[in-house]
DNA sequence: CATCAAGTTCATTTCAGATTGAACAGGTCG
DNA sequence: CGACCTGTTCAATCTGAAATGAACTTGATG
């Protein structure tokens, strides 16, 4: 039963102290993350709901637009963060939080980290050919040295990701 | 020597593709990490810098500000990113990148993610107090489980930094 | 088919955080 | 001391990313 009885959910539900606190917890979270706070509000106030919400009740009690809802919905559903909820013989959808934290993680590095490290690998690739232009044959050995370090950063990088998911998964 | 002849190191110094590509880089790789451009920019162009750079070199091949290279290196300092350079005779400090991974993740873990994982957990903390408010034991029962979950994670996350420091360290 | 309800899109606006630059502090040298 | 050089600080400004909200799409219902 998503919302009981005063159907659908549409009023402006005010948000209690521990909500708020909640979604507090999350909003810092996600910065250092690199994301913006209304994903951390959506997923904050789903976390602790104890009943799944629609996008409408999120709009009410996070006093967000329908905007920010719809596409911070979408990118915790590309995180695979949220679940949706059918209701039968309801049309709205519901969603609820995906708890699992190995869900969370490898969501984020697929969607955020991995896209980035792939992008820099091959920013680096392109670094080799400029190197190999350097006349100076001291400087030339400098800038190898310099380009090398950074091919193996890169590629500690994307080693690392596996190893936490393991660790942080379960 | 930091700079040669034409003494001190003055004259807007154009940059060349090499150093361009390199900072570029690295303005990416602060991004993904929640840090200011700049960070990128003149941590960038010392690890692609044969000798030394002196705040005033940042600011001419960069053109950046003097305000904005001087708080730069104070955070790169901080992070132990940047190695200063004592010249005999010449007053001027002169800067160059630290290339060990290790401390540089280290530095990142102790100055960006702990004070915020602390902060994290004291909020977590809070909590625990409003869940005893709630009467509903059913309601509360659940309140509970999520705010566990929280703390777990809150903890899971501080396991992982000593870990992720032994990986990429070397 | 017309109406309504649910959700998406995207041009505009807003705002937090980064950058600037002018004033300032501290040190050095003649 | 006074001119000068190096670097810091911080109020004002700028800017890019996020939030808004109105127009639009989709699809269900009588």
């Amino acid at each position: 039963m998503p919302t009981t009885k005063e159907e659908g959910s549409t009023p402006a539900i005010r948000m209690n102290d521990l909500e708020r606190q909640v979604v507090d917890v999350f909003v810092d979270g996600v910065k250092v993350l690199g994301m913006p706070r209304s994903i951390g509000e959506i997923y904050g106030m789903l976390f602790i709901a104890p009943e799944p919400l629609s996008l409408d009740d999120l709009v009410n009690r996070l006093s967000i637009s329908k905007g920010s809802a719809s596409q911070g919905l979408r990118t915790l559903r590309d995180l695979g963060a949220v679940k949706e909820t059918e209701v039968k013989g309801v049309r709205r959808t519901y969603y609820e939080a995906d708890v699992e934290l190995k869900r969370l993680v490898g969501g984020f590095i697929r969607e955020q980290v991995r896209p980035h490290l792939e992008n820099g690998q091959l920013k680096v690739g392109n670094l080799l050919e400029l190197v190999g232009e350097e006349e100076d044959p001291e400087l030339r050995k400098f800038y190898d040295e310099r380009v090398e370090k950074l091919e193996i950063w890169m590629r500690r990088g994307r080693m690392v990701l596996p190893l936490l998911q393991k660790v942080l998964g379960q």
